[in-house]
DNA sequence: GCTTAGAATGTAACCGTTTTCAGAAAGGCG
DNA sequence: CGCCTTTCTGAAAACGGTTACATTCTAAGC
């Protein structure tokens, strides 16, 4: 009757130490720091844990030790396989290592991300993982005001002073242009994602042109369209380019998507891939290999490139020392696209 | 030098109370119920608030008010354009009445979702949202015993005492089954998603089988073909089922991607569709209509119906009385890749 | 047997909010 | 002009953990 153990705390933390008979600190570090407790002590707790079903309550887990073992992660959008597999293997990797993930999405709109990441701060996670390079002018120092670490990923770097992962973009998109040059091809027309508030579609446009330039090839403002991330913008574009008096006899695109109603609008418009035009993706997503023709693009390593980046923040918190700018690897997969112009 | 404002609280709700020479309690009304307090308070108390830089601190604020304007949702993975769209509508319309989305993965595994489930709880989430209604047995006892309201989204059971939000799969299978059969097909085979954990997937089947039953069709074992989403696997199954001595001349698809697959490798295979094969897809992906030939398939709203999951949880919270089992039409889209049989 | 270092455990003060309760100020009315 | 509402505001007790510090126990060293 007078158990002390049955004196009040219907739940929480105090409930499993009056159950277990020992006190609070004794569970909390059984569960935090097993080693500082004795094994016999340790069965009881867990036993205690088990029997009254308790549930640690993280916000106060968090507002005591003021940290959380929680990672934030803003990106444009997450409607995007490109995001949608980073973000996987990102949750993946850090679920392996006890982090949380707490993702939001800003839609592109600078404001919309400096506000979440106030949210996600406020939410008291350890880092945040952020989307390319081009953010609001307050968030470096919302971020630095509040000692969040950040990383900025998708993109390389390695002249600017903050931490980094991703591939060179405009080496990369250079790389697919010098492809179809070498092939032989004068005329090339681009047809790029939307630039505005996305730095790596802009790399990639700044890699095409550099190839051009280089090359000693014009490019001629009608060659350039920039489309939205869909199937039907990228064909009207690509039913613009095919319409114009002086066609380009290869497209280098700004992503699969867009190579895709590129491939689509030509087929429709009686062209043939790659005979009458070449065409390169960027990205090469899972079904590029399997259109036909299979898709001329860019590799890019995007699962290991988020889960990189979610290493850099859990070591970074760990105190240890990281490098700071991580290139990830690109490579160019040529397939049935691609192929010399039919009359150069 | 007197100044009570300057009198330590370096940050928090202490340092913006101090700075408006206000108490903390003012502070917190004019954040969260700013009727409460005068204009004049308000207005200096605003500005103390940008002076400072305040973030309000979310886990305090949890634990002290025991809500947390936050829903969980567990999803079986978010590389999978369905869900990845579901979600971006779910978190758009949270975010639009002032709520968070913390957001998990299970990969179709019962122990991990139970256990992403406990983390939320702990979490201090209002409300989860989860995918179908093929559970760990020990799910519901947790979400009852720590009072959780839950919806399952994605399937239809109006005799389940549980709040769920979808189309009637089995329903719309069925349909997509019964056009082939109207079409004068006789032999048809069905490529199904994996169905172990999956009540969507099997709901499909279901559908898919009761329409041939109905029409009197015989189903044998090896038009029946269960593949992973992937291209690859969906190729594999088609190859097989044409390879068969006594082929189907439709086959009936558990989505738009395993669709796609047969519909690629019966062009490989020398096979035309829909003049000797038919093909129906599942959910209306974006591309399914570009395809060559475009898919034949069912509309499913996706956006809408996770939406609607969160408006259910949003209201019930709010202590409206909300309809528990919310079915959301889905639509046949017939296009080119369905016609009659060839030789009936 | 007596110290005493070291390990194991307990006590209680925080962490940053919300919210109850009570007091003060401001109107309204007889 | 005093009294009673009504409206604002402040003081302080939670909320459920963690952790610095104090205390108790254990066993080794002499």
């Amino acid at each position: 009757m007078d158990l002390p153990a049955a004196r009040l705390a219907k739940q929480g933390i105090r409930a499993v130490a009056a159950r277990a008979g020992v006190s609070t600190a004794s569970v909390s570090r059984a569960l935090n720091n097993p080693d500082a407790v004795s094994p016999s002590l340790r069965a009881r707790i867990a036993q205690a844990i088990e029997a009254v079903g308790y549930i640690p309550h993280a916000p106060a887990r968090i507002l005591s030790s003021r940290r959380s073992r929680t990672l934030g992660a803003i990106v444009p959008t997450i409607d995007n396989t490109m995001f949608a597999r980073g973000i996987a293997s990102l949750q993946k990797y850090l679920s392996s290592v006890g982090y949380m993930l707490f993702l939001t999405t800003s839609g592109y709109d600078l404001d919309v991300e400096l506000q979440q990441a106030r949210n996600l701060i406020g939410r008291g996670v350890d880092g945040l993982v952020l989307r390319g390079d081009c953010h609001h002018e307050g968030l470096r120092k919302l971020l630095a005001d509040n000692a969040v670490p950040f990383i900025n990923v998708g993109i390389y770097q390695p002249d600017r002073p903050y931490p980094c992962v991703g591939t060179n973009n405009e080496a990369a998109a250079h790389r697919a242009a010098t492809h179809v040059i070498e092939l032989g091809h004068r005329r090339i027309g681009i047809v790029s994602a939307l630039q505005r508030n996305n730095d790596r579609a802009s790399a990639r446009v700044a890699g095409f042109r550099r190839a051009l330039t280089e090359a000693g090839l014009a490019l001629p403002s009608q060659w350039h369209v920039e489309v939205p991330y869909t199937l039907d913008d990228a064909r009207e574009a690509a039913r613009y380019l095919l319409s114009l008096e002086d066609r380009p006899t290869a497209v280098v695109c700004g992503n699969d998507v867009i190579a895709y109603g590129v491939l689509l609008e030509a087929e429709r418009s009686g062209f043939s891939v790659p005979r009458d035009l070449s065409v390169v993706g960027f990205d090469d997503l899972d079904w590029s290999r399997h259109l036909r023709p299979s898709l001329t693009t860019i590799h890019v390593p995007t699962g290991e490139t988020w889960q990189r980046a979610g290493e850099y923040l859990v070591r970074s918190l760990a105190g240890e020392h990281t490098i700071m700018h991580h290139e990830v690897d690109y490579s160019l997969v040529v397939r049935e696209s691609t192929a010399p112009p039919s009359n150069p």
